[in-house]
DNA sequence: TAAAATTATAAGAATCATTACGATTTATAT
DNA sequence: ATATAAATCGTAATGATTCTTATAATTTTA
């Protein structure tokens, strides 16, 4: 179960064990897909009601940082989502709607190179957009 | 040249020509790289003094609605730069210092393909980072 | 060529996501 | 139990973008 290893990674590292830190994991760890900081919040604050904004994104970034979580944005909003335990670099089919995923395991960039190398390469971002088949029946 | 072609395409399609319009629509020819709509602000001003950023954001959607400009998003901003002539699919090569890009003309799609095809694709997005030359060389 | 219709602009308020900050509370080691 | 460092709250600030409204400019039409 992630959620035990990225609080014990918190510990390690000396960060303090709070509920709402481990709400937040076991939140991502129970939906496994992107969720962005106001839905965070809306969840949260069902039991923490004077949760505050600055909690959320903090630990979320902290989370990032970490390598707990992983970012990407969409719209304008940074979404996040537990890091998938496979480590082994990967992309992503994502939901528009309810940011579910599924794994891509090809990478664009195994293939491609350039012709003459005058750019320093330093990241790529391979994303494929579209509706999960519950939220593709919803919208019928 | 660009430029004409976009001006002429606005006239058909109703819309006044304007100075700012013309000189947006240069910059962009001239540039031919991501600009954020406070870069095309900031040049414009030197010229007229009053511009608001209403007017930027107002024309940028304007041309990117009519196909004119291409929009990525990038670092929660949004660039735009002139839409690549070659109307041919492609992805673009970024610098993140300057926004100057370069062509990649595979595109990952060709060849991915979802082994259950349960989700609906509607799009996708594949750029590379990096920096150019230029830049690289600057920051050493 | 003047009036009417349409479109563009400025100025500033509103919105939305995010970050920052001082004061207070809490978790943890001793 | 208590001291201390970290976490949180409440709220203010910021940055990008959009909306509103009034005015100005341009084009159309009579």
């Amino acid at each position: 179960m992630q959620l035990e290893e990225a609080m014990k990674m918190l510990k390690e590292k000396g960060y303090k064990h709070t509920d709402k830190r481990e709400d937040m994991l076991a939140l991502f760890s129970k939906e496994k897909r992107y969720l962005a900081a106001k839905d965070v919040l809306e969840f949260l604050q069902h039991k923490y009601s004077g949760l505050s904004f600055d909690t959320i994104y903090r630990n979320l970034s902290l989370f990032t940082e970490l390598g707990i979580l992983e970012a990407t944005e969409l719209d304008g909003e940074k979404k996040f989502r537990f890091t998938c335990s496979t480590n082994n670099h990967h992309h992503h089919l994502i939901c528009l709607d309810c940011g579910v995923t599924k794994h891509i395991h090809a990478c664009p960039m195994d293939t491609f190179q350039e012709k003459d190398d005058t750019f320093r390469i330093v990241g790529h971002k391979f994303e494929v957009y579209g509706y999960c088949e519950e939220c593709h029946e919803q919208n019928i």
